[in-house]
DNA sequence: ACTCTTATTGTCCTTCAGGCCAATACTTTT
DNA sequence: AAAAGTATTGGCCTGAAGGACAATAAGAGT
């Protein structure tokens, strides 16, 4: 297991050495010189206006450490100077796995590589928090509404109204499952009834709506 | 710190005990018979169709370790046995500060106590995912998305654009947009043309989709 | 056996959507 | 000033969608 910490800072900081005492601090990432079939942790310390080397940087760590050919996937963690939620999601979305402050002390640091390495995801909680906030005030759960819907369905019905919420017609619905457009239509209309929707934009909104 | 688990299961499980064996484990939630003043993990054992008990559960562990008067307040942690989002999702806006999977191994069940003693909350990585996905899409990236089809089209087409997205027809727009019914046509066929959608669905799909 | 649900298809009809071919007026750009 | 883009509307036409009203056959539950 190799620790490499990318940053600006020629040495780094106390507490990421006191966590990581055989951790590599370099300044650019060097994708060669690395061993591939070691498993990596990559900490990416980002400072403000950086935002596009963060974006390429995880990009080459993906091509170089997460291929298919790369035994152990590397995990990426960023440190942040000033922590934002834009941010955070942002790298999150991206594959990140951890997303803390630059100077959290070793402790966190140590928690965080527990965490990570069992496959889990770190951040803060306030983050954290809000993230479920938002997912449940204004989301709902509506992956379970999802679930719902095409529940209520038939079997056949299930697969006319999935096709029919991606945009395809009737014909092209009737080609896909050997049957008529008339019987497509026929599944649509009872889809209709049972959810309650006006029409097959109105089922795609509802199929679609992710979560 | 004492742990209790509060579970069907005579015995609870192996893992469990395993992690704890100092923990309790009991069928009922027992609020008398506990001292207040050491720090508390409950593990709510989730089965099916129990989704009212846990609600009940939590209110009242909420009300008796979780108030003012309590000097560490106590976590609250469900393991379920069929994990899905939407509980999880449930569960963590409830105050829940861990959502696992029952069987998880006695490993990850000390890692979620350390997380959780921390001040951290721990969940699973596809839920997590889900999160960042529900949020990035609702908070910013999604909107960066949709400005990306809205901004090639002019203001008026914008507003039908949007409007025909939510699944309004030709005459619910005019009526808003107080314009005929005739020029919403003509604002929507350029916005096809312009984005390349085959037809209003399709234009729902490209402003409508997540992340 | 009988009923309910599902799957399939038919015809007829109405409405809506969207394309084609215009025209007019206003604003912005060159 | 001329050209280009935008906003508005008209009429006409085709094709798709979806409802109304059926019928038939297979399978599942009572």
């Amino acid at each position: 297991m190799q620790d490499i910490f990318i940053t600006p800072l020629e040495n780094g900081l106390i507490s990421w050495v006191e966590a990581f005492p055989k951790a590599k601090i370099s300044g650019v990432l060097n994708a060669k010189k690395t061993d591939k079939n070691t498993a990596m942790v990559f900490w990416l310390h980002m400072n403000e206006d950086r935002q596009e080397w963060l974006t390429n940087t995880i990009a080459l760590i993906q091509l170089n450490y997460q291929s298919a050919s790369v035994t152990q996937p590397a995990k990426i963690v960023v440190l942040a100077n000033a922590p934002n939620q834009a941010e955070a999601l942002y790298a999150l979305s991206l594959g990140v796995v951890a997303y803390a402050h630059a100077y959290s002390p070793a402790k966190v640091l140590l928690e965080i590589k527990t965490v990570i390495t069992n496959g889990g995801v770190w951040m803060g909680q306030d983050l954290l928090k809000r993230l479920i906030e938002v997912s449940t005030s204004l989301a709902g759960n509506q992956a379970a509404q999802v679930d719902n819907h095409l529940n209520m369905l038939t079997k056949r019905e299930k697969q006319v109204a999935i096709e029919a919420a991606k945009g395809l017609s009737n014909k092209e619905i009737s080609r896909i499952l050997k049957i008529t457009e008339r019987t497509v239509k026929a599944h649509l209309s009872s889809t209709f009834e049972r959810l309650g929707a006006k029409d097959r934009l109105h089922l795609a909104l509802m199929l679609n709506k992710k979560i």
